[in-house]
DNA sequence: CCTACCGATCGGTAGG
DNA sequence: CCTACCGATCGGTAGG
């Protein structure tokens, strides 16, 4: 039973008491971290509930239902749904540029571009299998349900994102591993793993490990 | 002026007046030639609109504007919205279908596995890009919004197309051109040709052709 | 956060 | 095929 006080209007000592909230714009800061307590299970139901049924196939509704809210209360927390979708995909990547980053800081001193791609590929598919995964595969399918200047707010993480693999697929193609024109490889490789999305299932045969020594094997030529 | 006869009830010589058709279910069969003609602005407009804002994004409404129709009128013509999105998924399998079975056809005989790979990409990305896109893009990216019963049907054909690049790949498997396990390695060659709708624009740089020359390139180490 | 509600839009249909 | 319409659902809001 955490659902007290039912009206008692700006008596005493009300610990709990929703304190003065405006209307509409929840504050982003975590000021009253009651209030990202409650917006986590909306951004989770809402990342899991449009990976799913899109965008556009999911109403609010849903969201709140699956959040254990009525259906106005999303619209407390966020502006529209649209503002819960671009949560989902800016948090997706903010997660991906994190887990490029300590990828390739794991990595020893010196790696070899072959290990480095190994080491993109299969941080790429944590990010798609991994258990924050709803989150990328929102971005990547419902992109055009962003508005366009949530898409500009994005773009500096994502373009850096993809940017992260060009010098390792020069490397690679100075040295002949990879034949194909670094650019469009990049293109490719990046559709190929996102493609995973449509039929990877994670409780089946091969191990995210195993996907990425297919990967490289394709890639590269390599022998796993 | 193309918006004659008001309501001039049903009297003597009105050429084009709309013969006694029923409701509800239009013939699949082309007996009237002139039932054809009128479903066919319908498909096109469908299939681009799907393309262009997703199944659930587009409204029967938009379909029927765009096929210069009024709001009530796809219904004459297909049942539902989904019995319309099924046509341009239907529709788009057998293009890709043909498509590739001409590929192979046209390919002399006892042509190098190396060769009948190459063919295969190339007309895939012309089913992706070429004069009839829009089609099998909406069925790649709009596969969910099919009932079971409608993927099923298209099933059959969909598994024909796909296990024409296994013994292809097989072959260069043994040759030692490719290296990755076959059936993993279509999945993602299919993947990255797929995900190019994303980011391919025909009136770019590069052609089909070069598209895959690169593709090959990536894939099998080929020299351009 | 809930209750109660609104206007808009949607897929689809009756009847001609 | 059009006109006119229906019931359902949707995103969102007022007020507490």
């Amino acid at each position: 039973m955490t659902k007290p006080q039912a009206s008692s209007p700006r008596t005493a000592a009300t610990p709990p008491a929703p304190s003065p909230r405006r209307r509409g714009r929840p504050p982003k800061s975590q000021a009253d971290p009651d209030e990202g307590n409650r917006r986590r299970p909306l951004i989770e139901a809402a990342a899991r509930l449009f990976r799913a049924k899109g965008f556009e196939g999911t109403s609010t509704r849903d969201i709140a239902a699956a959040a254990g809210m009525r259906s106005g209360s999303p619209f407390y927390h966020f502006d529209s749904k649209n503002a819960l979708l671009y949560v989902v995909v800016q948090e997706g990547m903010a997660f991906a540029a994190q887990s490029q980053k300590d990828a390739l800081a794991r990595l020893p001193e010196g790696a070899s571009p072959h290990a480095q791609l190994r080491s993109l590929v299969r941080q790429h598919f944590e990010v798609l299998h991994g258990p924050h995964a709803d989150f990328i595969p929102v971005m990547l399918y419902e992109w055009r349900s962003l508005t366009s200047t949530q898409r500009q707010d994005i773009a500096a993480t994502k373009d850096a994102y993809e940017a992260c693999w060009t010098p390792v697929l020069e490397a690679l193609h100075r040295q002949g591993a990879l034949r194909a024109d670094p650019a469009t490889a990049r293109l490719f490789i990046l559709g190929a793993l996102n493609w995973s999305v449509q039929w990877f299932n994670a409780r089946g045969a091969h191990s995210l490990d195993a996907l990425t020594d297919q990967a490289l094997a394709l890639f590269l030529g390599d022998v796993p």
